[in-house]
Order: C-alpha cells, then structure tokens, then sequence
RNA sequence: GCUGCUGUAGCUCAGUGGUAGAGCGCGUCCUUGGUAAGGACGAGGUCAUGGGUUCAAAUCCCAUCAGCAGCUCCA
C-alpha cells in the first residue's frame, strides 16, 4: 500500500504502485496535463517517480502555474550558467546567484572580466550541460567538512559567507552536478531538462553582499522560461515597457528636457509639461483649501544659521550643493590664503556665514509658524507650499525625472497637539488617497516604518514614539488596503508612512510621505500655549501625497503611456481639415472651442486625412475634429478617440458639451 | 560614488584607419485627398569635449563631460 500526504492535510492511498503521474490523474486529469515534476518529503522528483510504499509521504504536485517552479527552474538554471562560466573562464569565484521577479542573476568575480561578448559562448556551454542531463544531487556536509570543501574548490566568497552569514547552521547543503559542486540550500529540478528557454541578459557591478566598502562582482542577469513562447512574450513585455518609458515618452511629447549645459538632474519644463504640472498642482491646491491648509511662499536659499538649527548642515553636507559666501568676505579670506578646507571648517564652526540652497522647506516654515506667538486654539497650522529644494545626488544616481538635484515637493508641514495627530494623520492619508484615486493609480504599496526596538538613535520620549506609532498604523488603516510594517525604516525623528509606486522597468520609487517629527520642534524651540496656561511643544507633520512633482509626473507619464486624460491633456483636442477648401470651416470650429474653453489645435496643412489623423495619433491627442465639406454644411464635426476610433458627426455644441462633462468628470 | 556599455543630422540609428550615410522630421513645390504614412526637390553634421598615436582618426589609446543598466546611497 502506497499513502501519500497532499498539501491539504488531505490522505491518499493507493494498492498498487504508482508514480507522481498517477497520484496528479487521480486528482484530475487537468492537473496531470499541467504537473511538471513533485516533491515528495520536500526533495524534487521527475513525474515517473515511483512512491515508496509503507508510511505516508508528503507529496506536492508542481506545475508551471506554482509559484515556486519558475523560481527553483531558474535558479537550477543559475547553476549550469555559473558552471558554464567556469568552464569558459577558469578561476572564477562564485558569490551568490538567486533567483529574482523576472529571472536570475550570479554574481561572480573573474580573474578576467566578462563582456557581453562572452554571452554567446556561455549560453552554448549550458545547452551542452543541460543537454548532458546529470541531475542535481544533493550533499550535505557537517561545517568543518563544508568549509573543507569550499576551501579546496578555492571558493573564498563562499568559506566566508559560512564562516560569518551561516555561523549558526551545523550543517550545509551542497548541490552537484557532473564537474560542478556549490554550497546551495536548494531545491532544484529534478532534472535539467526541465529547464525551457534561457537567454543572458546584462551585466553589471554589485558589491559583494551588498556592501559598498567591499570589492565589486560581476552580476551576470539571466532569465529562463518553461517554453521559449513565454521567453518570447517577456522579452517582447519588456520591450513594450521600455516603450512606456517617461524619459522616451517625454521627449517625443515634447514634456520635459534636460540640457548639459544646465546641469545633470536640472529639469527644464516645456510648454507641455509645465501645463500638466500646473493642472496637478491646481488640482492638490484645490484640495488643499478644502482641508485647512494655509499656503505660503518661501525663498529658495537660507541662512547656513538655519540649516545648522535644524542639523542639516554640515550633518548632510555631502548631499548638497555647496554653500554660498559672501563675495567680499569670500575675497577677504583668499587675500589671507584661506584654503578650501579651512573654508569648509570656517563654515562648519559657524565662523563664517553663508546661505544653503534648500535641501528641504521644513525650516522655513518652521519660522513661519514660529513668527508669531502660537495658542492651542491656533493648532492645528497647516502651512503647504510647493517648494522648490536642491540635493546633490550621486551622479550614478540621477535619472529622468525620477531621481533629480532640484525638484518642487508639493509639501506641507503640520504643527499639531499630541492629541490632534491622529486625526490630522488620517486627513493628510485621506489626501494622498484622493490624489492617487483621481490619477487612477492605485497600484501602489504602503509602507508604514516604524523604529527599531534595539536601536537608541531615536529623539524623543519613548511613550510619545509609541503613541504616533500606533497613529500611522490606524491611519494607515484607513486606506482599505494592506500595508507592511517596517521596523528600524522610521526616520531618527519619528515614524512615518511611504507611499511607493513601480515604474515601467519595475524598480520601486517612493512618491508620497507622510511623516511624525519629534526633531524640530525641538531643536527650535517651538512652543504654544495650552488651555492650562503653560507652554508646550507641538508635534510636527511633514507630508507631500506625490513626493515631488518631477518624480510624481515621471511615474504618471508611465501610468498612462503618454495618454493623459482630458482634463490633464495639454492639448485636448485638434482639429483635421479634410482639405484645404474646408480651412475656413475649420477655424470657425477652432473659435468656437477656444471660447468655449477647450485647448484645442489645428491641422491645416496639405496633408491627405489619413496622415494627419496618423500624426494626431502619434502625438497621443485625445480626440480629433475632422471637418470637410459635409461637416461645413451641417455644422458638425466628426470626432474621432484616440482609442476609440471614429464616433461620427455631432454638432460642434454637442462636441464642447460633451468635453466639458469629460472634463469635469476627470474622466 | 563604483563597475560595465554608449555618445554620428532635430529624432532613431548604420558606418570599425583612406571623400560623412539612411529613415523619420523640417523647408519649397506639385497634389485637394473623409478616419493610421501621396509625390518631387532641397536644406541640415567641427562625428560629445580635450589630448595622444598615425602619412591619414568618426573609427585606435588616454582624460573629461553626459546618457543607459546594475550596485551603493536617498535627511
């Protein structure tokens, strides 16, 4: 008798013997077509396995749809691609080599560096070992002997990561495969035949376990597939992506550009773009009145004074632009051959005074609110400004619109009692759900970071900590939709919540913050005077819902492809004249829908109608107006949508009502 | 910042030591065409910048700047 345990809990038995294959068919023939291979007692085995009889066995019946499969398939596919390597390349020493979202990776280091030349080269060497078929056997090795092992394959990232990153295991698992051993905790196919399609597809330098300070591996990016249809259909995924990117998008709209000339991570908004800024900041501004928010202006330099009251400078000098000094004063230090550094200790001791661009707008608003004498019946002081701050990122970093040196964070800062954070954290939540609501973006993720119990860096009372941790959570609730905890991902000032949406290539941004400041208040001293008389210090909020525009609209270019709704489109709406005889027609047309408030354009040119509406299609224009000479003398126009197609005629007031409502809807 | 790749016309790119090319776009003309590319002609380039090698450099070498991918970082 044959007894097998599933997933479920649920007990199966059999009087004869029977293979994986059999147990899948007396579940369902669907699941039969679909098993690629089982588990039994966790270890992998091909479909024709036959089960041991006697005592139950846990068995799991693997098909391409569970999860796990890609992903053990990939990374047995990481090993034949590690083994390749060292067959082409001897020397090499292996790191670590995962499997990730779309494929897998290793990390190596070669005493003579890969180029993607060698990519050929490789991906024959492993269809010649997975051809060779020689399963993955697993061993396992007490410590001593793993390290035994590691040392005389001369894997030194691998007698390391034992020694330090697997200290507490007494055991270790190896996996071998013909010539090839690594130390691996597995599982793996059961065969290699089971890996489909496989295609190297970068490579690039990554820090031996992710630490800068450490010497730089070659990360060889891989991806493999069941079948090569859906190796074929993720690359070509991924070539539509690349098509949705903003820095591609918004060149050929016409929406943004950075010139050298001003400086790397500099955005120069053009027409376009500006329009969609302004709407969306027109758009937040609305809403901002609607919940109590004073908006203010604030210039775009301080005092180094400021900056050293609030610990910015010269604690996160590196990530800014150099100060500025006075010119005279500047000349005078030279005169007595001051140098650059004893210029910067000048500066840092507090000897010298200059201004900082911004890095962040708190403390100056702080100042505002600090201006005047403040009473609990003030409080909550909503100031909100979108203000313009300059950070001096790492040039590696910079991109697009996604990663900037000076960007315009639609920011806001909350100076509250202990009492009232809980309410106004829920109002600044509501915000950022209505901002992301009304973009249709709710593909989002939330983070709620919280401090690291075991970590003494954070400034204030501990039961305060406690109270505003609990506050994000319950505003964080408020949402209707998960959201992760983060201990140790609070900021040193107080716990806060991300909001962090992906682009087009999958990486993760963060957009909207909203963040509990017990720093500040203190370091200036704030203060207002309660019901009983005396003075107290009031909490602050920080919060933006999009983070910052440039990063914002970057993103949003993604969501929508280039497609912006109508009330967001620059241009609306453009007008196609059949031929020329119907111009006049056409800016009678034009007229009409400029009064009436529309940003509509016109197309006069010679073309024949098919180029224009091509053009018109190109440039991602929500709707066309054609007008010839049936529509001149029944006084319609023929509209066509961008996605739609042909909608037919309506009169030219059908038309503007028609956008209105689109408008008005935020449709 | 680190590693690697890239930089040629407004855009996308070809050109690998010997006279700078294509498509699209742009301009002029012809064409007057009803739902995704009508035709002809033409203008347009210090081949990112600065050095070097060579009789000769877009091409090879070095540096700088910028872009891309990844890593690291992001108050």
């Amino acid at each position: 008798m044959t007894s097998v345990r599933l997933p479920d809990g649920s007990l199966k038995e059999f009087d004869s013997v029977v293979s994986v294959k059999d147990v899948a068919k007396s579940i369902g023939s669907g699941l039969a077509k679909a098993a690629i291979w089982g588990e039994i007692d966790k270890q992998p085995v091909e479909l024709d396995f036959e089960i041991p009889s006697g005592e139950p066995v846990d068995l799991k019946i693997i098909t391409k749809k569970s999860p796990e499969a890609l992903e053990t398939m990939r990374h047995s596919c990481a090993h034949v691609m590690a083994r390749a390597v060292m067959r082409i390349k001897p020397g090499v020493q292996l790191a670590f080599g995962p499997s990730t979202d779309g494929g897998f990776y290793y990390d190596i280091e070669s005493p003579e560096p890969l180029t993607e030349e060698d990519f050929p080269a490789i991906e024959k060497e492993m269809a010649k070992i997975i051809a060779l078929d020689e399963p993955f056997e697993r061993v396992v090795r007490p410590r001593d002997e793993a390290i035994k092992v590691c040392k005389d394959l001369k894997q030194e990232f691998k007698v390391e990561h034992i020694e330090t990153g697997l200290a507490d295991d007494e055991t270790l698992s190896f996996y071998q495969q013909g010539e090839f051993v690594d130390l691996c905790r597995g599982p793996h196919v059961p065969s290699p035949k089971r890996i489909g399609a496989f295609k190297l597809l970068s490579i690039a330098g990554a820090y031996w376990k992710g630490d800068q300070s450490r010497q730089q591996l070659q990360r060889l990016y891989a991806t493999a597939f069941f079948t090569q249809a859906d190796l074929d259909a993720h690359m070509e995924m991924l070539e539509e992506s690349k098509k949705r990117d903003h820095r591609v998008l918004g060149k050929r709209l016409g929406l943004f550009h950075i010139d050298e000339m001003v400086g790397q991570g500099l955005i120069l908004w053009t027409p376009k773009g500006s329009f969609i800024r302004q709407k969306l900041q027109d758009f937040i501004s609305e809403h901002l009145v609607r919940q109590g928010y004073d908006q203010v202006f604030t210039p775009h330099i301080g005092k180094l004074d400021l900056y050293k009251t609030s610990g910015h400078f010269p604690y996160y000098q590196e990530s800014q632009y150099p100060a500025l000094v006075d010119r005279d004063y500047l000349s005078k230090l030279a005169e007595e051959g001051c140098s650059c550094s004893q210029l910067s200790n000048k500066m840092k001791d507090g000897e010298i005074e200059g201004y900082l661009l911004k890095p962040m707008n708190c403390p100056h608003h702080i100042k505002i609110f600090d201006s005047e004498q403040r009473s609990y019946r003030d409080l909550p002081i909503r100031l909100s400004e979108f203000g313009t701050v300059y950070r001096w990122e790492q040039s590696g970093e910079i991109g697009g619109l996604t990663r900037v040196r000076g960007f315009t964070q639609d920011d806001a800062h909350l100076f509250v009692t202990q009492e009232q954070l809980g309410e106004e954290l829920i109002g600044c939540i509501e915000l950022v759900k209505v901002v992301f609501a009304a973009m249709g973006m709710e593909d989002y993720s939330v983070r709620v970071g919280l401090r690291d119990p075991d970590s003494s860096k954070y400034v204030g009372d501990p039961k305060n900590w406690d109270l505003a941790e609990q506050a994000c959570r319950e505003a964080a609730q408020t949402l209707g939709k998960d959201f992760d905890e983060d201990p140790g991902e609070a900021a040193f000032y107080g716990p806060k919540i991300d909001f962090v949406a992906k682009d087009c290539l999958g990486r993760k941004w963060q957009l909207g913050t909203v963040q509990v400041d017990y720093n500040l208040p203190i370091r200036f001293g704030l203060e207002y005077v309660g019901a009983d008389n005396q003075t107290h210090r009031p909490i602050m909020i920080h919060r933006a819902p999009f983070g910052s525009m440039e990063r914002f609209i970057g993103l949003l270019i993604e969501h929508f492809g280039g497609c912006f709704p109508l009330w967001l489109n620059p241009e609306q709406a453009r007008i196609l004249t059949v031929s020329d005889k119907s111009e006049e027609y056409g800016r009678s047309v034009e007229k009409q829908m400029l009064a009436a408030g529309l940003r509509v354009k016109a197309d006069y040119r010679s073309e024949k109608l098919g180029a224009k509406i091509r053009d018109g299609q190109l440039d991602m224009i929500p709707y066309m107006l054609i007008v010839g000479p049936r529509d001149a003398e029944n006084g319609t126009v023929s509209l066509r949508d961008r996605s739609k197609g042909d909608l037919g005629a309506m009169s030219v007031e059908e038309a503007i009502a028609k956008f209105q409502k689109e408008v008005q809807d935020k449709a």
